[in-house]
DNA sequence: GATGAATGAGGTTTCATTCAT
DNA sequence: TATGAATGAAACCTCATTCAT
C-alpha cells in the first residue's frame, strides 16, 4: 500500500488555516495554509478537494471542539442554573484559551462560504446546550421575548466577556464568574 | 489623487461598497464597487487612493452615521436610565434599518485593513455615548467588573436584539423595549 | 474616454492562438498566446472572457475566412461544374496558403470545446457552398448515396490534396486542377 | 521502469487511454487513464515510463490493430481491384466498429507527441497495403498525380464514408460498397 | 475629471511524476 | 509489484492599480 493519508497532516492543515485566517482573513491563500502546515502547495488538495471544503470542514471542526468540551462533563442532572453556568464557563474557557479559533469561527459564521448543510450539521451537535438554553428561554425572564432570544443573549454576553478577557487577562476567572452573575440576574 | 470633486460620487461609491461587501465580503472587487456606483473601474481611485483607504473611510463613515443619529436628539439633561435607553434605541434603530451597513461595520471591525489610526478617529466621535455608558459602568451593577465591560455588554446585548429583529421583523419595536428592560435589570 | 479596445490586438491574439495551437495543440497556454500577440497575460481576458470563448471565436473566424473567400467571386450563374470547381479551388487555395489555420480548424472541429451553438453559427454561413454541393449530391453519381455524402467526399478529397500540396509545393496549382478532374469523374 | 509483467494490465491501460482521450482529448490525465484501467495512479508508470511513451505506444497499437486485420485474409493473389477493395473494406470495418480508436488515432496523428521514430515504425508495418495502393497510384488514373496521392485519396474517401456511417448506421454495409464503386470510378 | 484597456502579481486548482509503504 | 500521498510547476483566471485617451 501507499503512504496512508495522515490525520496529523489533516490537523496540521486545519490549524495552519486557523492561524492564516486569523491573520489575513478568509482571503488567506491556500499556499500559505499549506506552507504553514509544512506541506507542499498541492498537498492541501489531497485532504480537501477545494478551499471551500476546507473552510466548511474547519467550521465543523471548530464547533465540534467547543461542543465536545461542553458535553464532556455536562451536569445533566443538575438544576438549570448549574447547567447554564456550565455552558457559560466551558464556552468561555475555550474562547479565551483559543482566541484565534474563536475569531475564525466568527469570520466563517459571517461568510457565505459556509453552506446551509454545514450549518445544519453543526447545529445538530448542540444537544444538551440547546436544551439548557431553551429551558432558560421558556422558564426565565425571557419568556415574553421571542424564542431563541435567550440563546442569542447568552452568546452575546459571552462575546462581551471575551473582549474584556482579552484586554485584562489576569482577571479572567473572576470576570467569567461575575459576568455570569450579571447574566443570571437578567435571565433567571 | 484622492478626494476629488463630486461628493455625490464619493457617497455613491461608499454605498456601493456597502452593498458589494455585504454580499461578497471584504474581497469584493474594486471594479464591482465602482460599477455599482455607476462609475468606471478606474474612477474609484480618484476618490480613494487605494482600496485600503476606501475601506478605512467607509468604516469612519458608517460609525459617524450611527453616532450622528445618537447625538442628534441626545437627552443630555435626562437621568442615566433615559440616556442609556436613548443610546440603546437609536443604535438599534440604525442597525435594524440598515442591516447591510451593520454587517459591513462588523466585518471591517474584525479585519486588519482598518488601521489603529482609523479606530482612534472613530472612538473620538463617541462623545456622549461613552459618557453615559461609562457612568453606567461606574454606578451600576457592573462597578466590580473591569472598566469598559458595561459598554461591551450593551453592544453585545444589542447584537442579540438585532439577530432576533432580523428573524421576527414584526415584533421589532416591542423587542427593542423588552430587551432594554432585561438589560437594565442586569446593569442598573 | 479610455483607450478603445483595438481590433488589431484582437486579431493579433487570434493569430497568435493559431500559431501556438498549431505547434502545441489545444493545450497551448493562454500565457503563450498572449505573449505571442505582444500582450500581457491578463490582457487576453479583456478580449475573450475565457480560453473557451477564444477558441470558439477562433473557430468562427477561421471558417468565416474561408467562406468569405469562396463567396467573394462566387459564379452564381454558372453551371454546376463551374460552381463546384470554384468551391474546390478557393477552399484549397486557403488551405494551402494557410496550413496552420487549417490545422487549427481541424483540431477545433474534433474538440468538444467548440459548442453546438458555435457550430450552428458557422454552418449558417455556408450559403452558396451548401447549395452547390447539395445539388451535386442530388444530381450527380452520388444520388444513391445518403444525402450529405457529396459534401463529405469533397471535403475528404480536398484533405488529400492539401496533404499532397504540403509535400510537393511546386506542383500545387496543377495538383489542384488534376485532382478536381478526378473528383469530378467520381461525382458528376 | 517501463514494460512490466502483466500484459493484461498494459492492455487495460491502452484501452482506458482510448476511452479517456476520445472523451477529453490528449489532455486526458494519466490519473483518469489509470483509474479507468482499474489501477492506481502511479501504476501506469511501471508500464510506460511517461505519458509521452504511453501515447506513442498507443499510436503503434492502434495502427497495428488495423494493419493486422487488413493483412489477416489479404488476397495476395487477387487482381488489383480485389486487393484495393479488401483494404477499403477492412479498414472501414475497423473504423466503424471502433470509432473511439479511430478518433484517437486521428488526434495522435495530428499531435507532435507522436515522434518521427514512431511514425517510422508504423509505416514499416503497412506492407501489402502500401503495395496495393502504390500499384493503384502508378497504374490507375492517378498516375499523373504525385506519388502517394492515391493513398491519400483513398484514406480521405474513407473518412467521408466513416462520417456518413456514423450518421446512418443502418445503411453501413451498402454505403461501404457503393462508396467503393465511386472511388474506383475515380481511381481505376 | 472620467474612462476602461493594459498590466502582471498572485490566487486556486490540476497534473505528471516520484517514492514511502 | 502496486498503491496513492506528496510534490511543485504550470495552467487558467481575477484583481488592484496605472495610464493613454
Amino acid at each position: 500500500m501507499a503512504r496512508a493519508r495522515s490525520p496529523e497532516k489533516r490537523l496540521a492543515l486545519l490549524q495552519s488555516a486557523v492561524r492564516a485566517i486569523a491573520e489575513a482573513g478568509l482571503g488567506a491563500s491556500t499556499a500559505s495554509i499549506a506552507k504553514g502546515a509544512g506541506l507542499a502547495e498541492g498537498t492541501m488538495f489531497t485532504y480537501f478537494s477545494s478551499k471551500e471544503e476546507l473552510l466548511n470542514e474547519l467550521y465543523v471542526e471548530l464547533k465540534s471542539d467547543v461542543y465536545g468540551r461542553i458535553h464532556a462533563d455536562f451536569p445533566h442532572e443538575a438544576g438549570l442554573r448549574e447547567r447554564v453556568r456550565h455552558v457559560w464557563t466551558e464556552y468561555l474557557r475555550w474562547a479565551i484559551e483559543k482566541p484565534e479559533d474563536r475569531k475564525v469561527s466568527v469570520l466563517l459564521n459571517l461568510s457565505s462560504v459556509v453552506s446551509a448543510a454545514t450549518r445544519e450539521r453543526v447545529s445538530a451537535q448542540r444537544g444538551a446546550v440547546t436544551q439548557a438554553i431553551d429551558e432558560l428561554g421558556e422558564r426565565g425572564a425571557f419568556k415574553d421575548l421571542p424564542r431563541g432570544f435567550a440563546s442569542s443573549a447568552m452568546t452575546a454576553m459571552q462575546e462581551a466577556v471575551m473582549d474584556m478577557a482579552a484586554k485584562k487577562p489576569r482577571q479572567r476567572t473572576k470576570l467569567v464568574e461575575q459576568a455570569f452573575e450579571a447574566f443570571w440576574r437578567m435571565a433567571k
